[in-house]
DNA sequence: CTAAACCTACCTATTGGTAGGTAAGTGGCC
DNA sequence: GGCCACTTACCTACCAATAGGTAGGTTTAG
């Protein structure tokens, strides 16, 4: 009837954030609407705002999501005991799924890459979210140093730095080529780099 | 008066390619209008549509520009007779510059992270950018080989592919960071990762 | 006289956002 | 158990601002 009852209703929050997430990905942060998301979930825009009273607080929201999906990776790659070497490629692999045929990059290159039309609040935000991905390949690297499996060229820090920042250029250029080995290629190079 | 001659207009195209350019590498393709544009230049909107009837026909235009001032920087360079290493290192330092204290990234790579926003005229123009980047840099890497500067681990075309993605993802999140000495330390470590 | 390089004035669609509803479910109290 | 206050999760209907774009002038130079 019309209407569906509170047990019918989705989560409408997390839907509104995992559409959100896509579009970023696919179009950026500045290419959709509050109407596209409506569309989408089926409900009026209006209702949006009730989640999310701004599209900044949508973005961050979103953010806040994926901050926390990735402790939930963590862990789950904690609990596989892959050497350092297989949590690197776990990594790549992570990013190459994301790709989903070329279609998408990652939400915090898209939105780097918009930096300058972004509200203060939500750089801060995608700026942790860039840290938490540093923190944890610094902390790979260096368990990887102590296994022989990496070299000690330079801090584990740049290290880092280096491969989050060719893995996002990789992502978006293998887009722009449709070529999902361009990444493939990328990584592999990353590897050879790094290797002891 | 009110109106200027003729002969004191500027070169209205240019700058409009200009400011739009600057646009597109501190905020996206998708977040500024003719508004902004006519403001900047102090002339009215309807007048920008006389040089560039459509959106996509300035960034196609825009485009255009960079290839030709691609051939004059290759140029340029040819003529200083830097060995191989020297090129390369010429291009990173053309990036650094390009950054203009973190405040911009490659437009090439804004547009990239856009992708699903663009027009299909306006991605075939980038591609034919990032092509011909590409292209140079499989150049530089084969004569550098050649001269034993460059190891040999694959072929130029992926070596070339890698350092493209790296700078472009080094730059994004060198300005999320708001610090230069994140590209810096990324090309730090490609030109480790080329050496022979 | 013509054409280049603008202009004013307008259009429709869409933007993010607000005001004020309403149906359905929840918890407390007698 | 029944009533009532309250909250949740939406809704309709609007708003001013801005988007990209168009029609049809006007000024200036050659």
């Amino acid at each position: 009837m019309g209407r569906p009852t509170l047990a019918d209703r989705k989560d409408t929050r997390s839907e509104l954030t995992k559409v959100a997430l896509e579009m970023i990905q696919t179009k950026g942060y500045n290419a959709f609407s509050y109407n596209d998301l409506a569309e989408r979930l089926n409900i009026r825009k209006a209702s949006i705002h009730y989640y999310f009273p701004t599209k900044e607080d949508l973005g961050i929201g979103l953010i806040q999501d994926r901050l926390k999906a990735a402790d939930v990776w963590q862990k789950a790659i904690e609990d596989k005991n892959l050497d350092p070497q297989g949590q690197l490629q776990a990594y790549f692999d992570y990013f190459a799924g994301l790709s989903q045929n070329c279609t998408r990059i990652c939400p915090v290159g898209a939105l780097s890459s918009e930096w300058g039309s972004l509200p203060p609040k939500l750089q801060q935000a995608v700026n942790a979210l860039v840290k938490r991905h540093q923190v944890w390949l610094s902390g790979v690297l260096e368990k990887g140093r102590a296994a022989g499996q990496f070299n000690k060229k330079g801090a584990v820090e740049e290290q880092a730095q280096f491969i989050y920042a060719s893995v996002q250029g990789a992502l978006q250029t293998s887009r722009a080529q449709n070529n999902l080995d361009y990444f493939n290629q990328v990584t592999r190079q990353l590897r050879e780099a790094l290797k002891a």
